[in-house]
DNA sequence: ATATTGCATGATTGG
DNA sequence: CAATCATGCAATATA
């Protein structure tokens, strides 16, 4: 029996008291270095780890061990000893961390707080210097050692030294963390286990409940506080973006694209600008509100043409990759798990190649995530860590001048209070896209523009009638100005726009009796509607003759016949033969249509395009097209579809037949085996032709734009140009390759379009365009035609 | 013929 | 100037 032992002691659990027990037990370490005096029955539920569950079950603090689930009382002196903070966020029970940390699975997720630097009774392990000093694997996945390389791999470093730093406010954080704690409550709040980073965490009094109990929104303020301050906390050379951060709890905070370092894991050295991801905080907390989870951005990346390729490779910088992707020491790398914001979970191969003694981190497989986010060349997409876990989310962000998320329903649909004050939308850099609405795709933001054109008109026909979208465009209108606006189109500007704003423009038409007043917003003009354009009719400009004149062709609503129209000429939306007051022999629908060669050459070309670039989910809309000018009308009209299909391309141009003379195909190889800058073979000789002739009119431009005499400019041209005539080259051509989207080729075609145009059989230069700009048939890819014109520099040098 | 894979090259960029 | 990275090339695999 045990006997009762009274005297001075009394049991230190404040909801006991009792002076008597039949045994005292010892509890807690308190900070005199002795150990809490418990009754027996305290001591008792302290010793089996009961403690909370008995004596604090209504107190707030409860969480979850983040493996087990096993609720654990966060905050409470009494279960001090057996929780474990993780650095990211998140609870774990000391015997599963113990566990990982002995079997080396995953120690990096246990950078304990400073709460168990007081050793314990030995069944908590590691001391937080043994902790920081692991290499630290973020992953579920089985670490491949990594190579002497990576030795200095020590991406948690930072908070390592963050966390020894705050010792006693971190405690207290958590203390004051009053996570009311269901099970189901969003691990978003975890975010506050990392509070003791925040300067202004330094003053002790931390509201937890408000700020817990601020629910989604005020976890997003709290996020944004944790991020900027842990950026600034870590960062040697705090950034002029991130000094600017606009203090939390501001509507901008929540909305504002600004980048951040990424709270830890800088790798070697820091982290580019480039590749701090750049949330916003809405962002942050939709995707934790969407996966239940904290989020902690790591990095983003701007999608290559070679990245959204086909080729499936989605080249990592390397500091990314080896400061938050598991170590690899073989070229063969790892699968690596990566779940994407809608929960879909992806495996890609992570692996290097050896390069210049070092190495090119890639992710391979990634074709079917970019496809299925629809992600083109520059577009970006964020790798975030989910907390607790340490699982990969890869997000995405379309290339647009606006970035704001929210109003798009990112995933959840999780709403936003103040979409209408989101400081980065009223930033408005670009002017290309002054009207456009919004888009958003299956719980993704829509770009709004992105380098190579696509998918975003379609996706405004299908959505451009949305809220959001009308909100947007109402934002927008207001950035620009209260009256309506239609962008200006001087022929080499279109070249620059984005295909989507571009075909945008090329289908607005201005209200009838319409008088524009051009007015000049960030160097770009505009005409300046009282009345909101109206949709045009779509008309085909083709450069039919070798002096390269235009001509523009219109087909009427009723009969389909196609009439030639001056080049001029804007068509209402609904046009029929009868309103050709150009042709009064025309003018009725029982008029033949006009007999043109090149026209047929369009026709042809149109469906052979339209044939490879539609593929067979097209082929019933071209049985029913009634030509080929129809064909390639709806070619360009549907040129987002098609983008669909090909993304970036930038293989050698798989559309080309063999012996193509087009500028791309015609190119020198590049690296090994290319040719020398004496080589005078036909191929280096016509590249260096078209150099030159490049060049020249570069040179005019520069005259013409600097005010000297235009005729000196002019005779320089004709010398540039004659000889090529000369060449014997014939009738003008469907240049596929040439990028209507780069200034610069579209120079190149243009100068050459009275030359190059004889060689071809296909006869025509054809575009669709209202503005007046001659367009290329195709959209090859920005990044290839840009090749092209490098690589004509190449060799001309 | 086309796609994939591994590597090489060279432009760009940061220190 | 060196590191990084976008992308081209060629060998190989596959359809």
């Amino acid at each position: 029996m045990f006997e009762v032992k009274m005297g001075s002691k009394v049991c230190m659990n404040a909801s006991c008291g009792s002076t008597s027990s039949v045994e005292w037990k010892k509890g807690w370490p308190l900070r005199s270095g002795a150990l809490a005096d418990l009754c027996f029955r305290c001591g008792s539920a302290y010793e089996t780890s009961r403690f909370c569950e008995t004596f604090h079950m209504e107190q707030s603090g409860w969480r979850e061990c983040y493996l087990c689930n096993k609720r654990l009382h966060c905050g409470c002196i009494a279960s001090k000893l057996v929780v474990e903070f993780m650095d990211y966020g998140g609870v774990g029970c000391s015997t599963c961390t113990n566990s990982h940390s002995k079997r080396g699975e995953n120690p990096g997720v246990f950078s304990r707080l400073p709460m168990n630097m007081q050793q314990t009774n030995g069944e908590s392990g590691m001391s937080i210097d043994g902790v920081v000093r692991t290499e630290a694997n973020l992953f579920s996945q089985p670490l491949v050692s990594g190579d002497d390389k990576r030795e200095e791999f020590t991406p948690h470093r930072g908070f390592g030294n963050l966390m020894k730093q705050d010792n006693n406010v971190t405690t207290a954080g958590y203390t004051h963390e009053s996570s009311s704690s269901s099970p189901a409550q969003p691990s978003l709040n975890m975010a506050l286990a990392t509070l003791p980073y925040s300067p202004s965490f330094a003053t002790p009094v931390v509201d937890g409940n408000k700020l817990m109990g601020a629910g989604g929104g005020g976890g997003a303020s709290s996020q944004s506080h944790l991020f900027q301050c842990s950026a600034s906390s870590i960062l040697q050379k705090p950034s002029k973006s991130v000094l600017g951060t606009p203090p939390p709890g501001t509507s901008k905070s929540a909305q504002a694209r600004i980048g951040r370092p990424p709270v830890e894991g800088r790798g070697k050295g820091h982290l580019l600008p480039r590749y701090w991801p750049k949330y916003t905080d809405k962002e942050l907390q939709q995707i934790s509100g969407n996966l239940n989870l904290n989020i902690v951005p790591l990095f983003e990346k701007t999608l290559s043409a070679s990245d959204a390729g086909r080729i499936g490779r989605l080249v990592l910088p390397k500091a990314c990759a080896e400061a938050y992707f598991p170590p690899i020491s073989q070229s063969e790398g790892i699968p690596l798990k990566v779940q994407d914001v809608r929960g879909k979970e992806w495996t890609f191969q992570f692996r290097f190649w050896p390069n210049n003694n070092s190495r090119m981190y890639v992710l391979e497989g990634v074709t079917p995530c970019i496809q299925s986010m629809r992600l083109q060349a520059g577009d970006t997409v964020t790798f975030s860590r989910v907390d607790p876990g340490g699982k990969l989310i890869m997000g995405a962000r379309k290339a647009t001048y606006t970035v704001d998320m929210q109003g798009c329903g990112f995933a959840n649909g999780a709403s936003n209070e103040d979409t209408s004050s989101s400081g980065v939308t009223e930033n408005l850099t670009s002017i290309n896209a002054p009207s456009c609405p919004s888009q958003m795709l299956e719980g993704l933001p829509e770009h709004l523009g992105s380098p190579h054109g696509g998918n975003g008109l379609k996706k405004s026909e299908i959505n451009g009638g949305d809220d959001q979208s009308r909100g947007k465009e109402k934002k927008r209108t207001r950035t620009l100005g209260a009256k309506n606006k239609r962008l200006l189109l001087h022929s080499e500007e279109s070249m620059e726009l984005r295909v989507t704003w571009e075909e945008a423009q090329e289908l607005l038409r201005p209200s009838a009796n319409a008088k524009p007043t051009v007015v000049v917003i960030e160097e770009h003009e505009f005409e300046e509607f009282e009345e909101p354009p109206v949709f045009g009719k779509r008309t085909i400009v083709v450069t039919s003759r070798p002096s390269g004149e235009q001509e523009r062709w219109g087909s009427c609503d009723d009969c389909s016949k196609w009439r030639r129209l001056p080049v001029d000429a804007l068509l209402p939306a609904k046009w029929t033969c009868s309103d050709n007051v150009w042709d009064s022999s025309r003018c009725s629908c029982s008029a033949p249509e006009e007999s043109l060669k090149e026209l047929e050459n369009v026709l042809r070309a149109g469906k052979e395009y339209k044939k490879k670039r539609i593929g067979v989910s097209q082929t019933a809309r071209n049985e029913q097209e009634p030509s080929g000018l129809d064909a390639l009308a709806s070619a360009a009209v549907l040129g987002d579809a098609l983008d669909e299909s090909e993304v970036a391309t930038t293989t050698r141009h798989p559309r080309h037949r063999v012996g193509c003379s087009c500028i791309v195909c015609i190119q020198p190889p590049s690296g090994k085996g290319r040719h020398k800058p004496t080589c005078g073979c036909t191929v280096c000789s016509t590249v260096k032709r078209r150099f030159k002739t490049l060049m020249m009119r570069r040179k005019k431009k520069q005259l013409e734009r600097d005010g000297t005499a235009a005729e000196a400019v002019d005779e320089e041209n004709k010398e540039g140009a004659e000889p090529e005539k000369n060449e014997g080259e014939k009738e003008g051509r469907i240049d596929l390759n040439s990028d209507p989207y780069n200034r610069e080729d579209a120079e190149a075609v243009a100068v050459e379009k009275g030359e190059e145009s004889k060689k071809s059989e296909e006869g025509v230069c054809w575009g669709v365009s209202q503005g007046g700009g001659v367009l290329g048939g195709t959209e090859v890819g920005g990044g290839e035609a840009e090749k092209t014109t490098s690589e004509e520099q190449k060799v001309a040098s």
